[in-house]
DNA sequence: GAGCACTGC
């Protein structure tokens, strides 16, 4: 029968075509640089506690060594290899490329955990995840006792998440390696798995200092991984860990500096495009540009140049790529450029290390890069154009060597390179502390200053950051951890101020209106206005606004929003919903994204509300409450109107405006509470709210007393 | 009447 045939052979061909892929991974991982150093690092983990592994790019340590672990017996007695990721797509990647290698369904023996996303299970045994998920989880299981080995990967990057888990882990080691020899007393109750049960308020009190009784529990293996050359500090920091290198597999990058230093960096990153145009090999260009304005402004100095060139070389196109974009417009990086086409990637940062595109052969360094920094003493945190360290000018050189040998166009001499720093500063000495203070406390580790960090955060920056949370309530006047407001807001996955807002707006009967407004006070800006299109977008907003303010207005396009997919899900399926959705925020002007992102911390922190107990109660039609409530909670940032029209920042004293994209912008209301304060021309205040001034004295008196 | 690099729970 000609069915049965045909069904035949296409079982054979897929037979036959599993065991040519299987053979194909076999051999692709047979050729990694670290397939060499299997039983050399096997060893290396079993003779040693800590293990610092330097890989350079396209080592397949990543990918590799949880394998090898895994074969090696690392999870024999149930234990869980656990490998950190600072990117969420990075672990997402990884964990489905290691389950291919694997033959084994994501979710299974490996997965992945990141916020919003959990794709693991009771037989995972590889799990990849982001660094701050991990941090999370040692909340809930402070000896993060599932797993009998971690690996934090991409230390070099140094990101607050990483750099508060390789302390925490340090001290976790070491309980466990105690505990396993010891036994020491402990008023915790333990359920068979070794972890922790909470106490009845839902929220756990517990220090892995103070309570050492891990009876059951196997000692840690660590391992460092890191693509930068310094594996001294790494080792240092973990007591003069042993530290081995992994070749990895670039193709040779040609660095080219200028012999003068430029004065403009953008107009020489310009002639720099077209030189390589007009005189070099095919093969796409990746610009470094701090930001989109650099960005756009070049692209038009592209466009108005190629029609001056003669017709034959005028086949340059030019790709913009910054956070920021539209998803669709970002995935044109990806895109082939059409035959005889040279591309010219524009980008931001973002190609650094969080999107690799395909076909570079040309780098264009100027050298410069945007970051924010953060001020103690007034709590702004501007962002700056300073010069790139060294390993960041590597990184971006790196990028022409993927898939050939590439050049690198350096902006600035060679001597000037010499000059820069090694590294980049640390993220966590340029950023609010309060996050990072807050978890620490909720871990039981009550010495901020005293903690053994790899690198110091400034003493003032974590004063200014302990002074906030007392001023929110979280810590008491001996510095503890509050309870239950500390305990509480230590489980939010949210900036402290707005944690503080939810249990407020429990009081206040209207949590069911603060889940949404921090759900979108949270993400990246929800509104959408190109430039060409600023009238419509006005109107749209319109319908939206409220003459209240802004958080009202956000709250009203959230609940416009839901609207619609309720409306639309009793006629469609969920993903024409969803769809529908998408081309309901482009008519209205709404980044999508946003939205998503806004809908799903929304969904996260309702269920966390409600494990802790509050009561979700809406204020209904009446907004009175629920405006009490943004004074109650946001009065450490409430201005007053001057008699020139702008406002004085009570709580810092500054001279501030209403940024032109509030709501309130021409209302100019006398007493009012903002959101963020960002520093461009002038100092500009976002997601602004009208507030009675009577209520500041009345609902904060701690406060407002002291200021008289 | 302005303009914001990039991550993450």
């Amino acid at each position: 029968m000609p069915s049965m045939a045909s069904n035949n052979s296409s079982t054979h061909t897929a037979k036959s075509e599993f065991y040519a892929r299987r053979q194909e991974i076999e051999k692709h991982r047979k050729a990694l640089p670290i397939a060499a150093a299997e039983k050399r690092l096997l060893e290396e983990v079993r003779n040693n506690d800590i293990l610092i592994i330097v890989g350079e790019t396209g080592s397949g340590k990543t990918t590799q060594l949880p394998q090898y672990l895994f074969n090696g017996g690392f999870c024999r007695s149930g234990g869980i290899i656990g490998i950190t990721q600072p990117r969420r797509v990075a672990a997402v990647t990884v964990a489905k490329r290691v389950a291919e290698e694997c033959g084994v369904p994501l979710g299974q023996k490996v997965g992945y955990a990141i916020r919003f996303d959990d794709l693991t299970s009771n037989s995972t045994r590889i799990k990849y995840m982001t660094d701050g998920l991990l941090l999370r989880e040692a909340l809930l299981d402070p000896y993060l006792s599932k797993y009998s080995v971690i690996i934090v990967d991409e230390a070099h990057e140094r990101t607050v998440h990483t750099d508060v888990l390789l302390g925490l882990l340090k001290t976790v080691q070491k309980t466990r390696s105690l505990g396993a020899r010891d036994i020491v007393n402990s008023d915790n109750k333990k359920d068979e798995n070794g972890t922790l049960l909470e106490k009845d308020n839902g929220i756990q009190n517990t220090s892995i200092l103070k309570h050492c009784q891990s009876t059951k529990l196997s000692p840690l293996k660590l391992i460092i991984m890191s693509a930068s050359l310094d594996a001294q500090g790494f080792s240092d920091y973990f007591g003069g860990a042993r530290a081995v290198h992994v070749q990895g597999r670039q193709f040779p990058v040609d660095i080219l500096y200028t012999n003068q230093p430029e004065t403009d960096y953008v107009d020489a990153a310009l002639i720099t495009i077209f030189q390589i145009h007009l005189e070099e090999s095919p093969g796409d260009i990746l610009v470094f540009l701090t930001g989109q304005e650099e960005i756009e402004s070049i692209e038009r100095l592209v466009q108005d140049r190629l029609p001056k060139l003669p017709e034959s070389k005028r086949k340059l196109l030019v790709v913009p790529i910054f956070a920021s974009l539209p998803s669709e417009k970002q995935m044109k990086v990806f895109m082939l450029a059409p035959v005889g086409f040279r591309k010219v990637i524009l980008a931001t940062n973002i190609a650094e290390t969080s999107v690799t595109i395909p076909g570079i052969k040309y780098v264009i360094d100027p050298g410069m890069v945007k970051v924010r920094t953060y001020d103690a003493s007034t709590g702004i945190e501007p962002l700056i154009i300073v010069k790139t360290s060294k390993a960041q000018a590597l990184q971006r050189s790196g990028r022409a060597g993927r898939e050939g040998p590439g050049k690198c166009y350096r902006l600035y001499p060679e001597n000037e390179f010499e000059k820069l720093k090694d590294s980049t500063t640390a993220e966590i000495k340029r950023c609010n502390l309060s996050n990072v203070v807050l978890q620490l406390k909720a871990l039981g580790i009550d010495d901020i200053v005293g903690f053994d960090f790899i690198e110091k955060p400034d003493r003032m920056a974590v004063i200014k950051s302990m002074e906030l949370l007392f001023l929110l309530g979280a810590l008491t006047e001996e510095s503890k951890l509050s309870d239950p407001v500390g305990h509480q807001m230590s489980r939010l996955p949210l900036d402290p101020i707005y944690s503080k807002a939810l249990i407020v707006a429990s009081q206040f009967n209207c949590l069911e209106e603060m889940l949404i407004v921090v759900a979108m006070l949270s993400v990246e800006s929800i509104f959408y206005a190109p430039r060409e299109k600023l009238d419509e977008s006005r109107t749209a907003l319109k319908s939206f606004s409220s003459t209240d303010g802004d958080h009202l207005t956000l709250l009203n396009v959230y609940r416009a929003s839901e609207e619609f997919l309720e409306k639309s899900k009793q006629v469609n399926s969920k993903e024409k919903a969803e769809k529908n959705l998408r081309k309901w925020c482009k008519e209205n002007f709404i980044n999508s994204r946003s939205l998503k992102h806004a809908r799903d911390i929304h969904s996260q922190i309702r269920r966390n509300v409600e494990q802790m107990g509050l009561q979700i109660t809406s204020c209904g039609d009446d907004m009175l409450p629920f405006r009490r409530c943004l004074a109650a909670s946001f009065f450490l940032s409430a201005a007053l109107k001057q008699p020139d029209g702008t406002y004085r920042a009570l709580s810092s004293g500054l001279t501030v405006q209403i940024h032109p994209s509030s709501v309130l912008f021409r209302m100019k209301p006398e007493c009012i509470i903002f959101d963020e304060l960002v520093r461009t021309n002038q100092n500009y205040i976002r997601n602004v709210s009208r507030i009675d001034y009577l209520w500041l004295a009345e609902l904060a008196p701690q406060f407002f007393a002291l200021q008289e």
